[in-house]
DNA sequence: GATAATTTAATTGTGCACAATTAAATTGTT
DNA sequence: AACAATTTAATTGTGCACAATTAAATTATC
């Protein structure tokens, strides 16, 4: 067992390493997505119009684990940049629903090498990789049922 | 092997996860971190000062991947906040140490729970918790590498 | 010892994050 | 139908992050 003492190391620290991972491995995203033009939260965006064609605010911010604050300004950006659509519901004018435009369709062709150039340089195997990420769901979700 | 359109989904990348674990470890913190008055990154450079007393802006920023742009602005709230005092080297005028008030001395009585705290509310086994450690420091080391 | 290169913080500007509040629309209850 | 409660985005304000530039001081080279 740690000492009090020790426990307050910032190397022995799980969270610490954690959030500089986070902006290191962004940090690797970014000459990738400086060639699209968008941001690493953009491309989270991106990914999961990628997948959904049509999403609303609310539905983006449950994936993103991201609230309206962060988003609005986030997705109005996007919308001056003609990557995506935002327009209010017919049915429930509180709802605004967000697609993708021909540029942000298009840009999926250039992202599908992302992924794949992101692993090599992670140095992690295949295994590693799946194996990490299934732990880090877990604490995610763990974390998120904790509040 | 992941076809490249599911290479693409949100949660099959690892580094959304890490992002994601990241913002929401960092929520977990926030209300014990407001009964101190400070914010996670303060907090992070208060790790480094209860451990090392003094330090540059380099060496924080070394120690905790971050630039003078960050550093700077956050380092002059704390100031104002009577946490740190700034002072520019005598020896080397382009120098600045940053060292702890008393007030920022005495927050580690303070602190001491918060690990503890944290890994409780974490869910994970010490051996589960000392693994991922050791993983995320491996990944990290890795991609400072290979920049 | 002049001057070029390097080191170190600070500054500037853009873009997240997130708490707290506001405002508008919808739904539920009487 | 009235109106209270809820839902949904938007707004406001503070605090990181980080790229790019600037400025000052130091060190290295000639």
């Amino acid at each position: 067992m740690m000492s009090k003492e020790t426990m307050l190391y910032l190397d022995s620290q799980l969270c610490f390493s954690i959030y500089a991972c986070s902006r290191e491995v962004i940090g690797l995203y970014r000459p990738l997505l400086d060639d699209l033009g968008i941001t690493y939260p953009q491309y989270l965006v991106l990914l999961v119009l990628w997948e959904h064609k049509e999403r609303t605010v609310k539905q983006l911010g449950k994936a993103l684990y991201l609230d309206s604050g962060t988003l609005t300004p986030m997705l109005k950006r996007m919308e001056v940049n003609d990557l995506v659509k935002r327009y209010r519901s017919q049915d429930d004018e509180r709802v605004v629903w967000i697609s993708l435009t021909e540029k942000g369709t298009s840009l999926k062709e250039r992202a599908y090498c992302i992924p794949e150039e992101l692993f090599e340089k992670s140095g992690l195997t295949a295994e590693e990789m799946q194996d990490m990420l299934q732990r880090l769901q877990t604490l995610l979700k763990h974390m998120n049922a904790s509040k």
